[in-house]
DNA sequence: CCCAGCACGC
DNA sequence: GACGTACGTGCTGGGT
């Protein structure tokens, strides 16, 4: 199969490739080398190292190239010291501000260098981030990419360290002229890709936000990173015990209740036990897999049927709790500094959101009570407090803005609550007059019109009928017809021109919007309205970031900011910052565009982050 | 090793 | 009759 792919591959690959790569490892050569790149406009570089964990790597060697088939490799000694001295020769050109530093995955390298004493400054470009802009539903791994846009095969990293698992090698151990080719043809690869991108970006409008926004923000996250989170792993360990008797108990309750004993963490048994063997739903729904589904929302209607279900609820949050959280986030803190450090990726959500990764700290509980204890364990180091500052309704606030709806733009230039100013004109009755329920449903529309949902899915949600929530809908849009208007146009947009765009000029692709396949078009007519919205959200979220970090610098503070949360930005500060930092995070975050309607900015502070919130 | 089902966040 | 609200990550089970 494999000789097939390489018969039949038209990719040409190192071997048919011309290209001078070449090692220069001793300081004199170096020097001279320096002396050339400090010469260019554009070099591109990259990193060998033997880890993907930034703390845990030790460098091996640096790449550069500044044209097309040409490249160096520096190899670098195991002995830290002499690292640091080879750095010390090329430290100007990581420093130089006119110099334009390419990378594939920057952030990567920028870490790497920063645990290392260089600061990579000035002109930066990411190869990775101008593909994501260009193509963001895409993949942007550097293979990949060479691949598709040079026709190139790259050496693969497995076929030099071995396929991962546990016996794979290091890039260390790898002899000098294999570590070379693999290395410079990093370099030369990207430094291919920058000369395709770059000319795109500018073509597409997208150079203001690639180089205002999103370089500077990779530093801002390489920094929060690098820096991590304090976790109380001495309750994280108790907690875990708690909840291992509080799952035991559940579970013989439940194989008393059921008569039988089987796996409470298999979907499929647990199906069989309530549907077949204990009938509690004849109509019982199936997953597409023909398994019986047994998913909360299919559960909790079910709850009345039998007591049983209760506690299955039950064991599953606690399951949750305890396998996702309480036990996994403690094995993943670093030795080095006793602390959780996220990785943020900045090219995995197509609509310009971050994601946060090994582990995600961007979905730590918040809604009931048993999750909401591991956000308090999420601590400030000793004399340090944290701060958490989040946006008020920030996309529905957007939404408002973005489409000019004067009733909702209003409502919040009064300071409404926004949920209940909509029952109230939903209902047509005086907003005293607002009731829990109204209000709540008023809540459901509010957010519902974001997604794109329907009738079904509202009536399902709010339990109303179906034509009860479709009434709604249409009153909604009564109340507020501009913002019909709004997502009609974001729809014709999207045909026309095929893409959508954020506040900022972030551009969406929705190559399905014209599909015959009414399932599929509905989803790209769903996305249309809502990633200008979600993706505003994120450019907002970004600048405010960008801002905040630059401020909290020029001030000289050891405030750090350390999380975002989509709406949510987390920072430690010493007890005698507190308060000048608050200031800067309100203000930066509240002024981060300018807006006819407010953006509100509620900011808290605790020992941890749950008191913070 | 990968997918399905499920549950956590915004 | 099917379909039915956006964006994510990660756990366990189960089949390969």
């Amino acid at each position: 199969m494999k000789k097939l792919d390489q018969a039949t591959s038209t990719k040409s690959s190192i071997e048919q490739n011309d290209h001078l790569y070449q090692f220069v490892n001793n300081p004199r050569a170096q020097k001279i080398l320096v002396q050339n790149l400090l010469k260019q406009k554009v070099v591109c570089f990259d990193t060998e190292t033997t880890s993907l964990n930034e703390l845990e790597a030790e460098l091996v060697g640096m790449s550069f190239s500044y044209k097309k088939g040409l490249a160096y490799y520096i190899p670098l000694s195991e002995d830290k010291g002499e690292v640091l001295q080879t750095l010390e020769i090329f430290r100007p050109f990581f420093e130089k501000e006119d110099l334009l530093k390419v990378a594939h995955n920057l952030k990567f390298d920028y870490k790497i260098l920063k645990q290392y004493g260089i600061v990579v400054k000035g002109a930066m470009f990411d190869t990775m981030i101008a593909h994501y802009l260009l193509n963001p539903d895409g993949r942007h791994g550097m293979d990949y990419l060479s691949e598709v846009y040079l026709n190139y095969k790259p050496v693969s990293i497995e076929t030099i360290i071995g396929k991962k698992g546990k016996n794979q090698g290091t890039f260390r151990d790898a002899d000098l002229r294999t570590q070379t080719d693999y290395a410079a043809e990093d370099a030369d690869v990207t430094f291919q890709l920058y000369e395709l991108f770059a000319p795109q970006l500018k073509k597409e409008n997208l150079e203001d936000l690639f180089f205002n926004i999103e370089m500077p923000l990779m530093e801002v996250l390489a920094k929060m990173e690098l820096s991590g989170i304090s976790l109380d792993e001495k309750w994280l360990a108790q907690e875990s015990i708690d909840l291992e008797n509080d799952l035991r108990a559940l579970e013989s309750t439940i194989f008393e209740i059921s008569g039988e004993e089987f796996n409470m963490n298999s979907p499929k048994q647990l199906g069989e036990i309530l549907f077949e063997k204990m009938q509690l739903d004849p109509k019982a729904k199936k997953t597409k897999t023909g398994q019986y589904a047994t998913s909360e929302d299919v559960l909790q209607k079910l709850s009345s049927k039998h007591e049983i279900i209760k506690h299955i609820l039950e064991y599953r949050t606690y399951q949750k709790l305890k396998s996702t959280y309480v036990d996994a986030l403690p094995s993943q803190i670093e030795k080095t500094d006793n602390r959780v450090h996220t990785n943020f990726s900045q090219t995995t959500a197509a609509t310009g959101r971050l994601a946060s990764v090994n582990p995600n700290l961007q979905n730590i509980p918040i809604r009931t009570l048993r999750g909401q204890q591991i956000r308090g364990a999420f601590v400030s180091a000793e004399g340090k407090k944290i701060i958490s500052a989040d946006y008020s309704q920030i996309e529905l606030r957007l939404i408002a803005e973005i489409s000019g709806e004067d009733n909702m733009i209003k409502a919040f230039q009064d300071g409404e609550d926004i949920h209940a100013s909509t029952a109230a004109k939903l209902f047509k009755i005086p907003l005293e007059e607002v009731s829990k329920t109204q209000r709540s449903q008023a809540k459901t529309v509010n957010f519902g019109i974001i997604y794109g949902q329907g009738a079904f899915a509202l009536a399902e949600q709010t339990g109303l009928s179906r034509s009860e929530a479709k009434q709604m809908i249409e009153a909604y849009f009564d109340t507020y017809p501009k913002l019909k208007e709004y997502m009609a146009e974001q729809v014709r947009k999207a045909r026309e021109i095929g893409y959508v765009e954020t506040i900022l000029g972030r551009k969406r692709h929705l190559k399905d919007i014209n599909s015959g396949n009414f399932v599929v078009r509905g989803h790209a007519e769903r996305n249309a309205v809502n990633a200008p919205v979600q993706g505003s959200a994120a450019d907002v979220v970004k600048m405010a970031m960008i801002k905040i970090q630059k401020q909290l610098e020029k001030e000289k503070l050891q405030t750090r900011m350390l999380l975002q949360v989509h709406d949510e930005l987390v920072f430690e500060s010493p007890i005698d910052e507190v308060e000048l930092a608050t200031n800067i995070i309100k203000m930066e975050m509240e002024s981060a565009i300018e807006t006819q309607v407010p953006l509100l900015v509620e900011v808290g502070v605790g020992d941890n982050w749950l008191e913070a919130h």
